[in-house]
DNA sequence: TTGTAAGCGTTATCAG
DNA sequence: CTGATAACGCTTACAA
């Protein structure tokens, strides 16, 4: 049988009060008391039941990280962090697969929300916030995460790229080139609108304005962006700029086929992501954005909600990305 | 404040013993009775305590998924399915990385073990079993997956991709090809070996041995297949096979980028994955391997030991990876 | 400085 | 056919 508390507290002839409480330093108890405890705990080989003392506090000691593709390289990088800092707290972390379906989404928060973890850290795929609030009781722990939403109600993190990626542009301009393109995805995500942003406001501040020549729209289905720089090339352009990871990779697929090299006949603008070390080869310019500190902050944020029991505010913390020029290093 | 089954029971007049056993079909209630609980519950939206059941019964609720790297597709098909299975099941999935790293691993499968999840599904590290036997409490419910471990005392399931590669090179031959190097990844893996095997086996019964000619071994660091398919294409194959999806990937790059069209200047024998949807322009055959059947099943071995308490046999269960021509599509 | 005992919300064992 | 009631292992007033 597994040992309990009350037979630490027979071995060494105290109560289990006592034993409780040496155990979680939640009262005072003498020091001797306090050794023979310790000792008898070791003795037996005591653990504490996690699940009993869970369902005493009435909590759940659970987390859900609710994501719209786990098998993307930054889901994977959330997952990591934000499991460091919650297990260091005593909580598990248990992944939800949303597949980018509003739908599902709403139906595992609301199972979810009911009573099967203690808070949540939700990267939606929904667009108003409205869509999910049915799905959320009222001060349900709860923080957003990388998606900007308007009349939300709870703490959200986010990750803005706009001077990192004016500073890239800029940069490309310095070293003298005038045609820049840029490759645009998803223009209707915030973030995506707030990138384009950056690039238009580099080009027109060093008057190099050509108006929408430059700018191309990829599709991850129907216009991938290896096409969109086959585009730009054709227009004539010396450096590419996009407007997240996959493109990147999408556009030096496109150019090694072409037999384009980097820093040779074209210049690339990047993101950073987990999959530049199958190009390491060629180091080139990139925006990086702190997803591990978003990660560890969300958790955080979640563990105040959670412990310090603060009712859940809508204050919204903007982390910036770095721009690191050509033949730097990434930032650990 | 939440409803719980006392409240239940007092809407409608009856104990609790009864409410209990509605809700868990767990004796002969009259269907009058049944009715009138049943309606209470609806009005009063009670819901059971998880928590609180779990905790009477003695079990947390929890399963645990050990992947030596949670990035990769392999890892997140795993889990989808194992996911779906066991959340049919009450229990929830939580996912631990072990990067790899057998200490980490066997770290974490300790604590892991000793209360607090119910059972665990183990894609190790490890090379041998006697490495990770000191971590795992007798009988305590696991299944291993995708590693084949010799003295192994847990159900295991592996895939083996013999037939299926096999059946691939048959074709190539059949089609005329006779020179048909090969990519070889981790020898010291008992899977690659297996591949290597088959592989030779193939050439082998159709007359075509040269040896190790055109056999070239990849190594993710130093010697990526990208190199290695050009060197094949130097010796003047006419058709590679590979021993993995990561390496068909890294060989069509290579292709790609050598303006090798598939099909035309070369033929390639590769392996299914998430990523094909890339190259989807070009069909290829394959191996297809039943990753998601393998994650099912553990699923359901290991339900098996944990509620019918069947105390974890020995067993092996090998499934085996299928053949796919050009131009078929993927089974779904 | 420590002990006693009342729960937390279920399930399950007795009786009836 | 159904009801009391004792557990499950722990935390935490309240007492002493």
């Amino acid at each position: 049988m597994k040992v309990k508390i009350t037979d630490v507290a027979k071995e060494c002839g105290v109560s289990i009060a006592t034993v409780s409480h040496v155990i979680n330093g939640t009262r005072y108890v003498s020091p001797e008391t306090t050794q023979k405890v310790q000792d008898a705990i070791r003795k037996l080989g005591y653990q504490p039941d996690i699940g009993a003392r869970n369902f005493k506090k009435g909590r759940k000691g659970l987390i859900a990280l609710l994501v719209p593709d786990i098998s993307t390289s930054r889901s994977a990088t959330i997952f990591k962090q934000l499991d460091e800092v919650l297990s260091a707290a005593g909580f598990h972390l248990i992944v939800a697969n949303t597949n980018r379906d509003p739908e599902k989404e709403r139906e595992q928060l609301k199972i979810l929300c009911s009573g099967v973890v203690d808070g949540v850290v939700l990267f939606t795929a929904c667009k108003r916030f409205s869509q999910l609030s049915p799905a959320i009781p009222r001060d349900f722990p709860l923080v957003f995460i990388d998606t900007p939403l308007n009349d939300i109600l709870y703490p959200s993190l986010l990750i803005s790229s706009y001077t990192a990626l004016y500073q890239g542009v800029e940069d490309l301009i310095r070293q003298g080139h005038t045609r820049i393109g840029y490759i645009c995805d998803q223009v209707d995500l915030a973030y995506s609108a707030e990138r384009l942003d950056a690039y238009r406001t580099a080009i027109r501040d060093f008057g190099l304005d050509l108006g929408e020549e430059l700018v191309v729209y990829s599709d991850r289905k129907t216009h991938g962006a290896h096409v969109c720089a086959k585009e730009l090339m054709e227009k004539g352009c010396t450096a590419i700029a996009v407007s997240n990871n996959q493109s990147a990779t999408d556009a030096m697929k496109y150019l090694s086929g072409a037999r384009l090299q980097l820093g040779r006949d074209v210049e690339l603008l990047g993101f950073s992501g987990n999959d530049w070390y199958e190009y390491r080869t060629e180091s080139i310019a990139r925006v990086s954005q702190p997803v591990k500190e978003m990660a560890r902050m969300a958790g955080q944020q979640l563990l105040e909600q959670i412990e310090a029991g603060v009712p859940a505010q809508p204050r919204t913390t903007v982390l910036h990305s770095s721009y690191i020029p050509k033949h730097k290093k990434e930032d650990a």
